[in-house]
DNA sequence: CGCGCGTACTGTATCGATGCAGAAGGGTTC
DNA sequence: GAACCCTTCTGCATCGATACAGTACGCGCG
């Protein structure tokens, strides 16, 4: 049988709420009763009052829940998922609040709204879920503050947004496409379709996407092409069902592997962009001059293997996103924040051939 | 006023009981009934079952907690810590249990005290903790199991290890050196002593050292330098407070600006081990002609610099002490798991220069 | 008709703590 | 010596749920 705070009142024969005051307000008592109660303690085993008990009657957690696109294991192969996670993570380790990671089933939704309903949380950090997801509708009835990257019609009051301008982001990198020269164009990106599979997708226009993220950032690039006399119809949308390199690849191949085949390739993630250059080379195409890439994120090998992409501050936006979970401002105004991004020109950019 | 389980009860006009039933054991009750509660909860805007009241009436958490050298922002800087933190992610996701991180500040020992002690988990994997931390302790009195990397004296009957043999990894690393002809040797890694200084550490013995992973890892080295007769005491120790290439460089500088130099250097992590090539490289030195270095880790940097090291299987570690700590097992050899190691000969290592 | 049995639901005790009103005890003030 | 105060401690209500024993009732069976 475990100690309690009544076994160790008990022993030291005072009552329970003194105990209590043992540990929770040392100014309560005496400095000698108190250490009477905490060697009392010590010697029973009593490690302290149950952290479960504790958030039931101070209906406070400790703690704040973030839930991830796909499955949790997944993002942490995620360059960019990292950094944010790191930024988040030292929001937490300052106030002293623990970091719950859900753990979200790819395909079962019903196991990722009750994983959302059965987290012991005081808040929620949403990064990259796509829109339509059921867990994001668990997330509202629970009715705890959120903070998100994606703004959604459906977003409470107690909601806050952390993220970045999408489309000026990407409009910046079509504009430099479109100086170059470019004017056949392909776009590869997650979520143009629902079906899982890497393949030309048809977009009468991004407006169609239902994930927030892929669907802002097609629109800058169509912003951009419109103010060149592009029009969205002559651009080729790719699929890829996961944000990783080889899928990339396998993209860019349907891409590569017809003519005329585009002179430019934008990806809306940096690893993505890192598979199109591995099937570039595997072609003897050589990037920036054949075929232009540009990625997004920004992630240290981004750089690492010269590609031109469009930086964003993954560790400021968590860890910003836990800041206004942890401490969210009075005024609405200030739960919106909108950190800068820029266009860093590398080398797998260069003028369109001719 | 937030409804709970009484609210929905008086609305349809049944016993809390069978509210609770309708959520969680829907076999204990009709349907029709059934669907009347949901229907009548979705209207209150009830989302279900209080999780920490229900954790606290189930004598169930629902998640694991996870304690790391250092902060917890800092883990995710280590690319070694990130592949751990995947595979014990995997776990805990199959599981369908919460992931926990811990905040421990640096050198806050009572904040970490207070954050073990206040952790809602039903159990706690520990990964790279210097053994004389109070946090362990703590960990240890609440008697919840405990899945480590490193063995304790105090480990309780609820414990588990999943490791790798450090000793006999780096015994490896040190036999492959002494094959080289190398006699002049450094080492250098963290926690040799207390303080948190870069820079030489008099070290009489391996064993003088408090922090498990280190010591053992000295000892493998210990071991293949005095099977070579080399003793203990023409080789240089070299402590760095913090797992990062820049404390590297730091540390190898120590050791380059002064004659004689070593003419090897084998870190005990592959990170340090890359700042030790950066200085090397600094002072127009060629790693494994001038300066052999080894690493320990084999996280995906050192394969792309042709980094020798000793690989380590980091996700599957994560893993298998996830699943341990979720399903332990009955044997109590079976909470025991040893996984291998190699060592893997790239550039970096090279004969001896005379 | 009475017995046993299964289904569907209820009532109460309990999980382990905290918040708060108030009481006991000792000392100060006028 | 009564009024008052402060410190220290007590007791009760409460947080929101689940476990389990118990009850009501319909039904088949000898």
């Amino acid at each position: 049988m475990r100690p309690t705070l009544q076994t160790v009142a008990d022993t030291v024969g005072v009552s329970r709420s003194t105990v209590s005051n043992a540990y929770s307000r040392p100014d309560q008592l005496s400095a000698d009763l108190r250490d009477r109660i905490l060697a009392a303690a010590t010697a029973l085993g009593y490690a302290g009052p149950d952290p479960t008990a504790r958030s039931l009657r101070k209906r406070r957690a400790g703690a704040i829940g973030m839930l991830f696109t796909s499955s949790l294991s997944f993002a942490f192969t995620d360059p960019y998922a990292v950094q944010y996670l790191r930024g988040i993570a030292e929001a937490a380790e300052q106030a002293r609040t623990g970091l719950l990671l859900l753990p979200l089933s790819v395909d079962d939704d019903v196991a990722a709204v009750a994983a959302v309903n059965e987290a012991a949380v005081d808040g929620f950090c949403v990064y990259c879920m796509p829109d339509w997801h059921p867990a994001l509708d668990a997330l509202a009835a629970r009715g705890l503050p959120v903070v998100s990257g994606q703004r959604r019609a459906s977003d409470g009051p107690q909601s806050a947004f952390v993220g970045i301008d999408e489309a000026a982001a990407t409009r910046a990198a079509g504009e430099h496409l479109m100086a170059l020269g470019h004017r056949r164009i392909a776009v590869i990106g997650d979520y143009f379709s629902v079906a899982p599979t890497i393949g030309p997708a048809l977009l009468a226009s991004p407006a169609d996407v239902a994930y927030y993220t892929s669907r802002e950032r097609l629109r800058g690039y169509q912003a951009a092409f419109a103010a060149a006399g592009v029009d969205w119809s002559t651009v080729t949308t790719v699929n890829v069902p996961g944000n990783c390199r080889d899928d990339g690849a396998a993209a860019a191949a349907h891409l590569l592997d017809r003519a005329p085949r585009p002179t430019a390739i934008a990806a809306l993630s940096d690893i993505v962009a890192l598979g199109v250059l591995d099937a570039l080379r595997a072609r003897g195409l050589q990037p920036g001059r054949d075929v232009s890439v540009v990625g997004f994120d920004d992630i240290p090998e981004a750089a690492a293997e010269n590609l031109t992409t469009v930086h964003q501050p993954a560790a400021d936006r968590g860890r910003r996103s836990g800041e206004l979970l942890l401490d969210p401002p009075a005024d609405p105004a200030d739960r919106t924040v909108v950190l800068p991004t820029r266009l860093v020109v590398r080398a797998t950019t260069g003028p369109a051939p001719s």
